[in-house]
RNA sequence: UCCCCGGUUGUGUAAUGGUAGCACGGCAGACUCUGGAUCUGCUUGUGGGGGUUCAAAUCCUCCCUGGGGAACCA
């Protein structure tokens, strides 16, 4: 690595308005002198799998540092063995790189300071600002106070009471200390706490715990330790370890930066700067490591991956591109107020990047046979289709054309709602590349009344789809030739939760249940030949109805596609406001 | 007021004492071989009251209101 510091910018966009108050703040402390470089960290805990709130929480950290001409590590915050494991290391790294935050060259765990972090540790003991307790974890709290209402239900908060083990020596304490380490003791029988203040207004602040005893393998160190660090300690720690300038992280620990800063302080290390920004939230889903996993262990969710998933697996798999992603993530910004963002701004990115780049092709996910009374039996045509009228480059394919076609239900009214231009009784419509054709009626099941099949003539001076009269059709839509058709599973998704905020369920109601169970829909349709290869990942949009990504579910002549999301419907809202 | 942090159109964000702007959504229209895409227009906002000032979203003050805060989790 090169010298940071002469890599510090301040930029010349860097630092005027515009700015959000984070790259406000790092552009001040570069000027005054605060810092000489910028260096950030994304502090993923190895214990799941990651979601779009710590893909927002990670590129704040990535940019700010490469908008500052500084570094960005991505270290693991892994003390606490009982729920981290290598699997989601790896899982974390895959997600993280694949959104394109590139930190290969500087992976880090703190498991790897742990001897580090215990120097400092008895540095502090040695200063008589930390001390062994034998105090039970039921008694800290209860000793640490807490906030309580009165009957007027305002909350006070009373003064803690010290430990009586606070006063130990120096001496008797690095000796339990050491012990500690060596194993002398069980599991939660002893606590190395920070010697503040047992009456300090912030609760954090009481003799917060620094180390615990716990005997539990490591997914890295293995049976070497059993005390550990706690989060507090930890993260001051492992930023000054690192030279980290700006430690960034989210709402939630604001009032852990008092205690952040002490520890800083009395060990005597790199002062690292911690801001905080308020955390993603997304309307119709829920965005917490806890929540999702509940979905997933109630087998509400095929898994972290389900397509429905707010995880980067399940947008992965769903289609998202880390373009899309990192679109919606700039759009939002960044700020300090408890914010809801509408799911809508992330499916818009997802429509604006795929437009540009999925090529189309016709799919039918509910068909109807359209029989074309006058096409000479047998005949096969091959018309042209433009792959991308976005993209010149992508080309054109050949798409076989018959007497028989699949066309979607959607496309055919016996009586027609009012401004509805697809095909009836005597109405003409394009089809897609093809020609225009003139409905001349249908037949009906008998016995259910329903419509089995459409009946209509094709005028042969339109092949192609154009009109040499000049004549004006509306409606224009797509099929697949029955005999070339390849059969193919459609699910169609919707938002994870009909509520805007999952969460806020009335009492006694569980928000699991309140699951949208028409967030999936499986589908068998038809294809157009082309799509019988399509690899897993692949993203097309099928025209007219939306943008679908290749699922892995996909086996040889049996493709499985997801949609992604749905074009914009102008349709749609008509008729919704019709009904 | 136990402590901390917030409150700008429906949503998210900008304006750093000097024209309240942008994006998404919504609505209307143009264009179109996707009712797609594209383009144009429109609408609506500084939580409330006082104060300082020529001028306040911005500074002061009181009130209202939302979030966070006791873990041997991070």
């Amino acid at each position: 690595m090169s010298d940071p510091e002469k890599n510090a910018t301040i930029g010349s966009e860097a630092g005027g308005p515009g700015l959000d108050f984070i790259r406000e703040a790092v552009a001040e402390d570069l000027r005054s002198g605060r810092f000489a470089y910028v260096r950030t960290r994304l502090p993923p805990e190895p214990n799941g799998w990651m979601h779009i709130g710590h893909a927002k929480a990670f590129s704040i950290d990535y940019y700010v540092a490469k908008d500052f001409g500084g570094t960005c590590n991505l270290r693991f915050d892994d003390t606490n063995p009982a729920k981290e494991d290598m699997s989601y290391v790896e899982a974390i790294k895959r997600d993280t790189f694949w959104l394109g935050l590139d930190c290969r060259d500087r992976v880090l765990f703190a498991s790897d300071y742990y001897e580090r972090m215990y120097e400092l540790a008895v540095k502090l003991i040695k200063k008589g600002v930390a001390y062994v307790d034998d105090l039970s974890a039921e008694q800290m709290s209860e000793y640490r106070g807490t906030a309580v209402a009165d009957k007027n239900n305002v909350t006070h908060t009373p003064p803690g009471r010290d430990s009586p083990y606070r006063n130990r020596s120096v001496e008797e304490n690095l000796d339990l200390f050491e012990r500690m380490r060596a194993g002398e003791f069980a599991d939660g029988a002893k606590t190395l706490r920070a010697k503040i203040d047992m009456a300090h207004p912030n609760l954090v602040m009481r003799d917060p715990p620094m180390y615990r005893i716990k005997r539990e393998p490591h997914y890295r160190t293995g049976n070497a330790w059993c005390i550990y660090p706690m989060y507090d300690f930890q993260e001051a720690m492992s930023d000054a370890i690192e030279g980290v300038t700006h430690s960034l992280c989210s709402l939630e620990y604001e009032i852990h930066r008092p205690l952040y800063d002490w520890f800083i302080r009395e060990a005597e290390v790199f002062p690292s700067r911690q801001i905080e920004f308020s955390r993603l939230n997304i309307s119709h889903t829920v965005l917490s490591k806890r929540w999702l996993l509940r979905l997933v262990q109630d087998g509400v969710v095929s898994g972290w991956d389900d397509p429905r998933m707010p995880t980067i697996a399940g947008l992965r798999r769903r289609g998202y591109t880390p373009e899309a992603i990192r679109d919606f993530l700039g759009r939002i910004g960044i700020a300090k107020t408890d914010s809801l963002v509408d799911i809508q701004l992330l499916e818009h990115c997802l429509r604006e990047d795929l437009n540009r780049r999925a090529d189309r092709v016709m799919a039918v996910l509910r068909p109807l046979k359209l029989i074309i009374e006058n096409w000479p039996a047998g005949k096969v045509d091959e018309l042209e289709a433009v792959n991308n009228p976005e993209d010149p480059s992508a080309g054109a394919r050949k798409v076989p054309f018959s007497g028989e076609l699949w066309i979607e239900r959607d496309d055919f009214a016996e009586v027609p709602p009012p401004k509805y231009f697809r095909l009836f009784p005597g109405n003409s419509v394009r089809l897609r590349y093809g020609y225009i054709v003139t409905c001349t009626g249908f037949d009906k099941d008998p016995a259910t009344g329903e419509v089995v099949a459409v009946r209509c003539t094709y005028d042969p001076e339109t092949r192609g789809g154009n009109a040499p009269d000049n004549r004006k059709v509306k409606g224009t839509i797509h099929w697949v030739s029955a005999a070339h058709a390849v059969p193919m599973e459609a699910r169609l998704f919707d938002h994870l939760f009909v509520a805007e905020r999952p969460m806020d369920v009335p009492d006694g109601v569980d928000w699991v249940t309140t699951v949208n169970p028409g967030s999936l829909e499986v589908l068998s349709g038809y294809a157009e030949p082309c799509l019988a290869s399509a690899e897993p990942g692949r993203s097309f949009q099928f025209e007219r109805l939306g943008y679908f990504c290749c699922d892995p579910d996909t086996r040889p002549g049996a493709p499985v596609f997801n949609r992604s999301v749905s074009l914009r419907d102008t349709w749609a809202k008509i008729e919704k406001k019709q009904a």
